[in-house]
This record gives C-alpha cells, sequence and structure tokens, in this order.
RNA sequence: GCGUUGAUGGUCUAGCGGCUAUGACUUGGGCCUUCCAAGCCCAAAACCCGGGUUCGAAUCCCGGUCGGCGCACCA
C-alpha cells in the first residue's frame, strides 16, 4: 500500500470520502464527501472567506452554476474548451487532431474539426502509431451542456469555472465598491468539466469546488498598496529559469519582486497571501512550492502565471492554486459579445488641462438652409482643419455632393478643457483554489503512522509493559520477541485544530453513569462555546483515543474517579499523546485558547502521568 | 477514449468448477477494566452488475460498471 492507498482507505473509512452512487456501481470522477470530510472542507473554506473576504474585503458573491451560451462565447470555452480528437481505425489510439496537422501548416489550432478532417484527407496523414487510417475529427467539448427551458429551449452549460460571474457582474461590482480601483470580489462553488477519462481521486473530478478571487487592478499601476504586510515572507519559487535548472529556491516576495522574477506586487503580494493561507490549513511548507507557468504554457494574454504545487507521493508535484495576471482579456472579451463598454472610470491625481479644437456648427441656421442633409453637414464641417474653416466660403462634400457653406454658419476656437480621468479597463488579478485538491493535501501531508516504541522513547511517556506477558515467563517474553517486526503504529491524521472535523472528544474513562453524568456536562458547555466535540464511551480509553487520532481530534477530556472527587479532568494532546490535569471549572475556555489562541498545551494543567 | 490488470462483509484478505464461503481487524450488545488499540462471551456483516458455458459458477467465457497502471487528454 502506498500513502495514496493508506490514506483513501482511511478517508473511507473513517467518513471523510466516499465514491458517489457507490450503491449503483459509481460513477468515475464524483465523489461524496461524509460526514467529517464535508466539515473538513467547510472549515477550509471558512478560512478561505476569512482571508479573501474579511481581510482582503473581497466581498463574496454567488451565481448560478448553469450558464447561457453567450457568457462562454465570450470566455472561449464554447469554441475553446474543447479539443479536436481522432481516432485510429486499425488501432484506436486517440490524437489531438490539431497536433498531428501542426508539422504540416502553422495556426492548426484554428480549425474546425471540419477543417482538419479534411486537411488530413488531402495530406494523407496516417496513425503515428501504426499507420493506420484516421477517422474524421470531432470535437470534445470539456463542457456539460443542457437546455433552459422545455423544448428546444434554450442552449445552456454547466460552468467550468467560477471566475465569469466576477466578470460578468463587473458593472454592478464597480458601482457596489464606487467605482474605485482595486477591488475584487470572490465566489466558492461547484464547476464542472466533463474530463475524458477522470483518475487520481479527488485529483481530477467531473464535478469540483474551485474558490476564485479576481481582483480588478489599475493597469498603469501594479503596486500593492498593503506589500509590506509580505514583503519579508521567504517562499519557495520554482521560476522559469529554476525549472531549467531543476531547483527551486527560497526567496523573500521583496526580492522575487525587486528583481522581476515576480512580475509585479500585485502578484507577489498574492502569492505570499496563497502560502500563508495554505500552511495555515495544514499544507507542509515542506511539500510547497510555486512554478512559475513557461511561456508556451501560459495563455496568450497572460502577463505572469505562478502555481501553488504540493508534493504528493503517488502524483507527484500537483498543482491547488493558479495565480495568474489575466490582464483586461475577459473583460474586453466580455465587452465585445455583449456589446458594452466594461470600464472604470479613474481620476487623475491633478486635472489635466487639454487644449483641442473645437467645431461649433451653428445648428439654427443649418437646419433651415440644408434641411435633411444639415446632420451630415455639420459632421463633415466637424472635420475639417482650422485653415479651411477660416475661409469665408467653406466647402465640404456630403455623399459625393460638393456643398459650400458661409463662415458664418460655423464658430470654431481652440479651447482648453479642463480634463480630471480617464476610463479605463482594469486588469485582473486571479488566484483561483482548487478545493478538493487541497482537502486532499491536507489529509496526506497530516497523515502519519508513528511507531509507537519510539515515540515513546523520544517524548519521555512511559513505555507500557505488558504486564501480563511478563507474569507467564519466559516463553511469554520469547513470543513477544518473535513478533517483534509487527511494531505498534499508531495511525494519526495531525490536522491543525483549526480545521479538525471533531475539535474535542469527551470521553468517560469508563461506561459508568457516575463517570457519564458529568462527562455529558462537560460536553453541553463545550458546545456552548461553539466547539466541535464528540462523546465517547465505547471500548477501553485507549481504543477510543485512537480512533480520535485516525480523525485528528486534537485534544481528548477524560472523566475519571478522580474528577468526582476534586473536580479535575485530563486534557490529552493528539501529537505529544501528553496529558494534564485541569479543574473542571472553565475548562470550556482553556479548550477554546488551546484551540484558537494558541495556548501551549502545558500550560493547561499540571503534568499527568499514569 | 485505447491497451493492460484487478473487483469476496465496514476495512484488509483466503478460496480459482461442487462448502453452511476463510481469517484478521472493525462495529454492536454484555462481562472485565482507574488513562493509550488487538482479555472473555455473544451478535451483525460479503462473492460488482448482466448474459453465456455447465448437472452445478465466487471460480470458466463474453459484455458492462468501478478501481490501478501505461498511452492519449488535463482547456
Amino acid at each position: 500500500m502506498d500513502k495514496y492507498e493508506k490514506v483513501f482507505e482511511l478517508a473511507k473509512r473513517r467518513g471523510f470520502l466516499w465514491n458517489s452512487f457507490e450503491l449503483y456501481g459509481g460513477s468515475r470522477g464524483f465523489y461524496d464527501y461524509g460526514p467529517l470530510g464535508s466539515t473538513l472542507k467547510r472549515r477550509i473554506e471558512q478560512i478561505w472567506r476569512e482571508f479573501y473576504v474579511i481581510q482582503e474585503g473581497h466581498m463574496e458573491i454567488e451565481c448560478p452554476t448553469i450558464g447561457i451560451e453567450d457568457v462562454f462565447i465570450a470566455s472561449g470555452h464554447v469554441g475553446g474548451f474543447s479539443d479536436p480528437l481522432c481516432e485510429c481505425k486499425n488501432c484506436g489510439e486517440a490524437f489531438r487532431a490539431d497536433h498531428l496537422v501542426e508539422n504540416i501548416m502553422a495556426a492548426a489550432g484554428t480549425l474546425s474539426a471540419e477543417q482538419l478532417t479534411q486537411v488530413i484527407k488531402e495530406k494523407g496523414i496516417t496513425c503515428p502509431e501504426c499507420g493506420g487510417e484516421l477517422n474524421d475529427a470531432y470535437e470534445f467539448n470539456l463542457m456539460f451542456k443542457t437546455t433552459i427551458g422545455p423544448g428546444t429551449g434554450r442552449k445552456g452549460y454547466l460552468r467550468p469555472e467560477t471566475a465569469q460571474g466576477m466578470f460578468v457582474d463587473f458593472q454592478r461590482l464597480s458601482r457596489f465598491y464606487r467605482d474605485k480601483l482595486p477591488f475584487g470580489a470572490v465566489q466558492i462553488g461547484k464547476s464542472y468539466r466533463n474530463e475524458i477519462a477522470p483518475r487520481q481521486g479527488v485529483i481530477r473530478l467531473r464535478e469540483f469546488t474551485q474558490a476564485e478571487c479576481e481582483i480588478f487592478t489599475d493597469p498603469r499601476n501594479k503596486k500593492h498598496p498593503d506589500f509590506e504586510r509580505f514583503a519579508d515572507s521567504e517562499l519557495t519559487l520554482y521560476s522559469q529559469e529554476a525549472q531549467q535548472k531543476g531547483e527551486a529556491f527560497r526567496t523573500t516576495v521583496r526580492e522575487a519582486v525587486e528583481k522581476g522574477i515576480i512580475a509585479h506586487e500585485m502578484l507577489g503580494y498574492n502569492i505570499a497571501l496563497t502560502n500563508e493561507f495554505l500552511t495555515k490549513v495544514g499544507i507542509d511548507p515542506a511539500r510547497l512550492r510555486f512554478r512559475q507557468h513557461l511561456k508556451d504554457e501560459m495563455a496568450h494574454y497572460a502577463i505572469d502565471c505562478w502555481d501553488a504545487e504540493i508534493a504528493t507521493d503517488r502524483f507527484g508535484w500537483v498543482e491547488i492554486v493558479g495565480i495568474a495576471d489575466r490582464t483586461d482579456y475577459d473583460l474586453k472579451a466580455h465587452s465585445r459579445v455583449s456589446k458594452t463598454d466594461l470600464y472604470v472610470y479613474v481620476e487623475y491625481d491633478e486635472p489635466k488641462m487639454l487644449t483641442r479644437f473645437v467645431v461649433k456648427p451653428n445648428m439654427g441656421k443649418l437646419g433651415p438652409l440644408f434641411k435633411g442633409k444639415a446632420k451630415a453637414v455639420a459632421d463633415a464641417l466637424k472635420q475639417l482643419s482650422e485653415e479651411e474653416l477660416s475661409k469665408s466660403q467653406i466647402k465640404v462634400t456630403v455623399d459625393g455632393e460638393e456643398l459650400t457653406v458661409s463662415s458664418d454658419v460655423v464658430d470654431f476656437a481652440e479651447e482648453t478643457v479642463k480634463v480630471s480621468g480617464e476610463n479605463v479597463i482594469p486588469h485582473v488579478i486571479e488566484p483561483s483554489y482548487g478545493i478538493d485538491r487541497i482537502f486532499y493535501g491536507i489529509m496526506e501531508h497530516a497523515f502519519d503512522e508513528e511507531k509507537l516504541a519510539q515515540k515513546a522513547a523520544e517524548s519521555g511517556l512511559k513505555v507500557e509493559e505488558n504486564e501480563e506477558k511478563a507474569d507467564k515467563g519466559p516463553e511469554a517474553a520469547k513470543d513477544e520477541n518473535e513478533g517483534e517486526g509487527e511494531e505498534e503504529t499508531r495511525l494519526v491524521m495531525h490536522f491543525s485544530s483549526a480545521i479538525a472535523p471533531v475539535q474535542v472528544a469527551v470521553l468517560p474513562l469508563l461506561t459508568r453513569k457516575e463517570l457519564a453524568d458529568p462527562a455529558k456536562e462537560i460536553l453541553l458547555r463545550l458546545r456552548e462555546k461553539r466547539l466541535l466535540v464528540s462523546y465517547d464511551d465505547s471500548g477501553t480509553i485507549g481504543r477510543r483515543y485512537r480512533r480520535n487520532d485516525e480523525i485528528g481530534t486534537p485534544y481528548s477530556v477524560t472523566v475519571d474517579y478522580d474528577t468526582l472527587q476534586d473536580g479535575t479532568v485530563t486534557i490529552r494532546d493528539r501529537d505529544s499523546m501528553r496529558q494534564v490535569r485541569a479543574p473542571i471549572k472553565g475548562i470550556e475556555n482553556v479548550l477554546y485558547e488551546l484551540i484558537y489562541r494558541g495556548r501551549d498545551f502545558e500550560s493547561a494543567g499540571k503534568p499527568f502521568n499514569f
């Protein structure tokens, strides 16, 4: 079993992730989040909101998951979100039709499936594998298509990304933020891609959760007002240059921006923010890097693009976040299709005085003179130069007809006007998170199989000797030695308490009413503090500790007979397995501080060892 | 999508023409038990789906579904 299998086995068994539709045999590319998985995921999303909505002030919006066709025509998904495929009739191998044609002609990527089929036939292209005949090329679009309304209805698509919502709502958002750049908006929700062959579990899904943020920025100023906040943060960067050498390096955000490795402060800031977020939710910094897109891999309109990648045991480096400067590409595209200008009016620091030549035809006189042609004449006059307008008889050409206008029907002058700003199409900085992949990354990075004997030696915990076996004499001891290969291991999920789906387990030492009652009282008090708590009284205490280790519960509270005497309970720390003794009174505050205030465990009570 | 390989209780697995389908862990009920899983008793729980071959199929054959791997794909 490799690590992926172990993590998945645990995830399945403990209610984190299940194959969807298992009852009916399942369906590829879909996963259910079980009770604990669902909670864990929601907590990740909630921290994401704390970062982007609360701290950064990019408000959240919610758009339909079904979009109308125009939206995806503008975004390029209708035309470009598909690949022309074609298969060999002989060996069945599938190829990208445009790739086959690429060697023969340029701009193969712009051809339709029909055109590609024609080229393949004309040039007699055969299967690169076996030389067999190829069948007709066809478009495979990765969007799920549907119909809106009854009958033929209207074409609709399940959105392949959440980002378009923010672009389509751009004007409303701009008003909401009182037309002041930069501003941003986020959306967390489901997106859909009809993948050809989804694999790798939750890494590639047909329905998945994205958290995307679009920051609309002044293209002339990509400095970040709060850059200093992260300027000295260290990042692991795998830049274009570093990729040549095959080696990532550590540097500060400031240095990366100054040296031009990262294009500008806006990107640098957002990469650092991403780094902070991922670390906070439990991605191991040692298994995290930011990889820059290579020139040929970047979308043609993008200025710079960085992926946060995590090291996974089976799949190697996996992209979990993309952070790109998409320029004004999306807004321009929607402008074009919707025939609406999308811009923000940006005021200058100082109004500019501009001199320009202004022509003012006197319509009161032109009208009676030229009747229906008056408007055209006026327009023609406006095009003339000062010199021509200065003549007493001005000649203009309207619809091929030369007309003469006397100089008294038109005024002109050089005017100085005050211009206090201009219309700007913002550039978009887009951090785009794949929540499901982050979820898996957290699971894998939190997963641990601890050798218990070794741990006990290291942490100075008491090693449990099996007394029974010792009593049985030398033979039993020999048995034990022979079984040495099967050293006891402990499965632990080292979730941070910020995301753990269960934060505290309340456990009566024995299944007895006199212990259960105070335990249940503690349970209620913790719930009042809005902590995620579970109660478990089945099996031995050790077994329950292990159960909670597996689901990553950071703290356990145990009620025993001493509790009845002196009103104290045991708090156990998941990672160190250490225990302290603390009074029941105020226990909810102590746990709250351990979980949310980073209180040191040893300070939570008196050291305790059994 | 092509090729290849696999599919047995919740999990991991034995069985590869003839059984009431193996075992372990887990789970539930109880006993025992005063702090780190596997002490005792009891119980629950499985042959992926559909065809075919055969007196008889978990086992052999075909198709499908799902999983792994390789190729292609990953906008």
